[in-house]
DNA sequence: CCCCTTCTTTTCCCTCGTCAATAAAAGAAG
DNA sequence: CTTCTTTTATTGACGAGGGAAAAGAAGGGG
């Protein structure tokens, strides 16, 4: 049993109250006969539910709306007060932690990052301790509580566990971070993939509210994939799941650090344009910003790099597609820098590659600052804080 | 609304006393202290549950455990009564009529099969009403009431209102077939996708029982796959989901009738297998069958044709694997009768192609009958009746 | 014959959510 | 200005469903 730091715990105890908070956390102001509609509750179960969490100050009544029909009593809106609770969310990259710090509705409210000097789990807990206490101060001076920390790591993390099983980046085996890092900081911690994470954001506070089976994919160094299905994130049963990436796009084409060759990543990823662009121009190209440069100075080349690419992720998603049938599909990712780049590609190879109706899965781009992927961290902490007994919680 | 036939209908009204029979029913024999175990209920509800059921004759008593303990009261198990009830499984494919009757357990007690001359709807239903009518009889003289039919249709299928949005197949488009059917046969009639049904099968009566994460892979004319995401069958935004046999395995490979190129059925599917091996021998070859002796007869240039086809599906498997991670996968179909040709192929590809643990996944194969289509359809009649408001019942 | 162990059942209780009736907050109608 | 209509919110009674605890049942062992 991982140690739960005392901290202020959430008023709704019954799935029923979690569902009422969640459906106005995600779905705005939502007058009290529209949750009970949205959560196929009656409205008196939502009257009582609403009533605590209001008494708590998690919901606040909204100011009447404007546009109100001309006849009956005036619907209440009620809506959730973010300022009511922060939470952190931090992102561990190979090179540097990044933190932020949101309210309750994953509103960002500020934002620190710190270099990495050691990938090893304890200096890696040192520099999460230190971005936490810079966060936790920028928190005390709008005085109100941190209840939660969420912290995404990629590679294969037991979100139920706060293990982060294995990550090939930082080269960890079995970490209990979560624990480590509650001891550390004195806040409830949860570790979870960071694809996942920020499925998650979307899933609540983003793109994906409101539907139960999409797919975020992730462009950027890797090539990744967050997927919902049946309103749940997949975790997969052996901890892999989403790895779009290692789709195979090409059998004849270039090999992968996964050891097979056409991967989506090893023609996409961020690397895989870097090299192609130096092979097809001759410049020194020394990373993805500079290649989009050469692209947009219309350099010989390099847009047909870029075309192919999109061609390989519009084949990764069309996959998923084909499987899944979603019912949105969300780009995002530092990749997106570049997005005018492939845009076409990835839309003609998505409608081309899918087959039958799954082609008409909507796509979606959203730009990506970094501190995106702590956010989604944040976002994690938040459905812990709600929902603490479910690992995975859904919609 | 469909109208539903009077029947007699499943004393389980509560959830809880759903998901104590579907436990008992796929889990085989269970004490009552095993099933509050395994649902996560309270002894007491089980023994509250069990008791109607037992009255009602769907669960009884079964004969002591041989090797019980030496200590404490003999535990007293409980098993589903396979004959309590029959049901009706009809797959529907281009040229014939394919029927089961099953018991309650899903077990086979007749089958019957009728050529189809016309595939346009009239026909078909006249067709089904044909093979229905015969397993009706079968079922008078066991003596016990047929409670539901299912029928498993190629294509889009939408289970929950009874309708064949799109058959390519059967050139079908918005066929309300549940209906049409419930009014011919006179009973509540489950239409649904028939790689749907198998899995649905597998999942409550095969070798998906008791996981929340796995696929079915279905190998023969086409390439198909179900997939149980969370422990309920994946149905896709629009209709389309599991849809394998056009993931690209090969840009550069064979056109394939989507479209495409490189499908894995364009590859491994009977038609491509059989065109391949007219090619490789020069022999007119005419179906799956003669290519398969072929093969066994060590005919120069055919097994690297069902080499490659492994290869193709394995790719397709992995590309499942490294998206989903399940937890098993079970490869079935008509295609199983050359699966020694491929089988090799099927593993080395997945192993190789599969990212990190994904590769971990359990891969069975199980001979399919070909009255297993039928079997699955059986199985989606079989849940309606014990969940009727559930299209899309969780294990 | 009594105790011990384990499974099952019973009894009581409590929680949660629905139902139906009521209150509330407007504008509309007269 | 009063009363009606319409829609939203609240209240309180009720009941179903499941849990906790204790008793009961069915053996074996001392």
């Amino acid at each position: 049993m991982r140690p739960t730091p005392r901290v202020e715990t959430f008023p709704a105890n019954t799935p029923a109250a979690s569902q009422i908070f969640t459906t106005v956390l995600s779905q705005g102001p939502l007058t009290r006969l529209e949750v009970a509609r949205r959560t196929a509750l009656s409205p008196a179960a939502v009257t009582k539910a609403v009533k605590p969490l209001i008494e708590a100050g998690y919901l606040v009544e909204d100011a009447a709306d404007e546009a109100r029909p001309a006849l009956g009593r005036p619907a209440n809106p009620v809506r959730v007060d973010g300022g009511r609770a922060l939470f952190l969310g931090v992102k561990v990259t190979g090179d540097e932690i990044i933190g932020v710090l949101t309210d309750l509705c994953c509103r960002t409210r500020g934002a620190r990052r710190a270099p990495l000097a050691d990938r090893a789990p304890q200096p890696v807990l040192t520099a999460i301790a230190d971005v936490v206490a810079e966060l936790l101060s920028q928190a005390n001076e709008l005085g109100v509580g941190v209840h939660g920390v969420g912290v995404a790591v990629s590679g294969d993390v037991d979100r139920a566990e706060g293990v982060v099983r294995y990550s090939p980046f930082l080269n960890w085996r079995d970490v209990p971070l979560a624990e480590l890092a509650s001891l550390t900081v004195g806040l409830p911690v949860t570790v979870d993939n960071d694809v996942r994470a920020l499925t998650v954001a979307e899933q609540w506070f983003g793109a994906g509210v409101g539907l139960s089976d999409f797919a975020v994919v992730t462009v950027g160094a890797g090539i990744g994939c967050g997927l919902v299905v049946h309103g749940r994130v997949v975790a997969g049963a052996h901890g892999v799941a989403g790895e779009i990436g290692h789709v195979t796009v090409d059998p004849a084409g270039p090999p992968c650090h996964c050891g097979n060759r056409g991967c989506v990543e090893a023609i996409a990823g961020e690397e895989a344009i870097v090299r192609q662009v130096r092979e097809a121009t001759g410049v020194e190209v020394r990373d993805a910003a500079e290649a989009v440069t050469l692209a947009h100075r219309g350099v010989p080349g390099v847009r047909e790099v870029y075309a192919r690419a999109g061609e390989a992720i519009g084949r990764g998603i069309a996959t998923v597609a084909n499987l899944l049938g979603p019912e949105r599909v969300i780009i995002s990712g530092e990749g997106l820098a570049a997005y005018d780049l492939f845009a076409e590609q990835i839309r003609d190879t998505l409608t081309a590659a899918a087959f039958g109706s799954a082609a008409q899965c909507d796509v979606q781009t959203r730009p990506l600052p970094f501190e995106e992927w702590a956010r989604g961290a944040a976002a994690t902490a938040i459905q812990s804080f709600i929902t603490p007994d479910d690992p995975h919680p859904s919609r």
